[in-house]
RNA sequence: GGCGCCAUCGUCUAUCGGUUAGGACUCAUGAUUUUCAAUCAUGCAAGGAGGGUUCGACUCCCUCUGGCGCUGCCA
């Protein structure tokens, strides 16, 4: 049978980076299976969904270039069909109304802890079903639709779990649990079954904080008699507290990573967190090669930035300069995109290099070179001058500010001014480096202005 | 409280019973007789505890411990 994936975001917020990984691994799984992978939109909760998120997922995947088959399906869309089989299992009395309050359940539930019993509603509504109101697609105030579980037989809900092994639980523990709130609205559980059975998916592969909606969603295939597709759970992105990767945690929105990242760092490094590869830096095509869903990792991955931030320098480092430029938003001289990828971990750290753009500003006690006096730096940058106006090749002014560092008895007093001067910074690329792609007018005239503030 | 998942350096991980427990990130040191954020080299650093099984266990089994997740008329 062809693999058919999925994501199934909800446009309550941005594209989380463990969404990402996720959506990273079922692409990687389509692609490599000659399967499609599939954007669904989870918008069933009306109250907190907006088309501003869900468009913002769409351009994150897009940014990441992680791109679906087919249409982006949306739950909204499917009320018919949600309402279709709930109807079908009250008819059939596999599924029935009840009407006790939250308060009551609430109470029942705090009983249970006292008890140290399964927190669970094993609804005694089951047999009235017929006291509900009417057929009515609208919400009448506390019913609410449960599926009937059977709990009588001693009987253990089991899958294989292509990443952790089997997985099993036991029925009786779940109680009645709901599947909607009216005709009109499909709780989650419900809606992901029916949209899974209704694109035909083969595989669900989601986070592992889903494990325990497994039973309930099997169920829920079985009441409607439907073949029950493959599941596979991957670890979860963690905080560096080890708790699950959420807002108060920081950045969490694919969206933000976009200023400083490139996509294909991200990926690689997202796709590395959880599988292991032959290599440390792959392609996504070679990820598509190796990637195999056995291998994905059992325990959630620590999202470590540092790792992240040298996999951006490793990517940066390769970036094509007209592509550099234009993600960096500057424009500098060919010569000069070296000497700044070289040393770059995010994008927006260009702005460290800004003395290729602009004057550089700074205070003249810089210009003093370890225990040297800052008149001893003047002489330095006077002699530096003069070596700067005469000499045209890169390497015989090397040679002569070697020469210049064994006159002045330290090589750094002759560097360190002229680092100043054309900079303004402490760190820096070469000088030398620097004063080719400034050229000789640019250079000269910052020599000559440090020497004018000393 | 109930149920479930997980468990090797600080972090991400390799090891399919026998290894000086390997690699990457970070960090430290050194080199580049100029800065460092680049580059190269070197170094620091790990199998939660207790029982088994076995000639031999990080690896298999059990118990405990710990961490995490779920426990909604959210998704």
């Amino acid at each position: 049978m062809k693999v058919k994936v999925r994501i199934a975001p909800s446009p309550t917020g941005f594209l989380h980076i463990g969404t990402a990984q996720s959506a990273l691994y079922n692409w990687l799984f389509a692609r490599k299976n000659g399967g499609t992978f599939h954007l669904r939109i989870e918008d069933t909760d009306r109250e907190r969904s907006t088309k501003e998120y869900e468009h913002s997922i769409l351009y994150a995947l897009e940014w990441l270039g992680l791109n679906w088959d087919g249409e982006v399906v949306r739950q909204s869309q499917h009320g018919i069909k949600y309402r279709k089989a709930l109807e079908r299992l009250i008819t059939e009395g596999k599924a029935f109304w009840c009407n006790h309050t939250k308060e009551e359940l609430e109470s029942e539930r705090k009983e249970q802890g006292e008890k140290k019993e399964p927190p669970r509603h094993i609804c005694s509504h089951r047999n009235n079903a017929m006291h509900y109101p009417a057929s009515s697609p609208q919400r009448i105030n506390d019913w609410v639709l449960r599926l009937a579980v059977d709990r009588d037989v001693q009987r253990k809900i089991i899958f294989d779990d292509i990443i952790r092994g089997r997985i099993e639980f036991d029925a009786s523990l779940l109680g009645d649990f709901s599947i909607a709130k009216s005709l009109d609205d499909a709780l989650y559980n419900f809606a992901v079954v029916v949209d899974d059975i209704d694109m035909g998916i083969t595989h669900v592969i989601r986070g592992e904080d889903h494990i325990s909606n497994t039973p309930k969603q099997i169920l829920i295939y079985e009441a409607l008699g439907k073949e029950i597709p493959k599941f596979a759970h991957l670890p979860l992105i963690l905080a560096p507290d080890r708790s699950k990767l959420s807002k108060r945690h920081g950045a969490v929105a694919v969206v933000d990573y976009k200023r400083d990242y490139l996509p294909e760092a991200l990926l690689n490094f997202l796709g590395a967190m959880s599988h292991t590869f032959s290599k440390e830096l792959l392609t996504k095509e070679e990820m598509i090669e190796e990637f195999e869903l056995s291998k994905v990792h059992k325990s959630g991955a620590v999202f470590n930035t540092e790792k992240l931030n040298w996999f951006n320098s490793q990517y940066i480092k390769k970036l094509e300069p007209s592509k550099f430029l234009e993600l960096a938003g500057i424009d500098v001289p060919e010569k000069a995109i070296p000497l700044i990828t070289e040393r770059l971990e995010k994008l927006s750290d260009v702005q460290n290099f800004d003395y290729f753009w602009k004057e550089p500003e700074y205070d003249k006690e810089l210009l003093k070179w370890k225990e040297f006096s800052l008149e001893e730096s003047k002489k330095s940058l006077e002699e530096s001058s003069k070596i700067l106006e005469k000499t045209e090749n890169n390497e015989a002014v090397r040679s002569a500010f070697d020469e210049l560092g064994q006159k002045l008895g330290n090589r750094g007093l002759a560097y360190w001014p002229l680092r100043v001067a054309l900079t303004g910074k402490e760190k820096s690329p070469d000088p030398i480096d620097i004063a080719f792609v400034l050229g000789k007018e640019k250079t000269l005239e910052r020599v000559k202005k440090a020497i004018r503030s000393l």
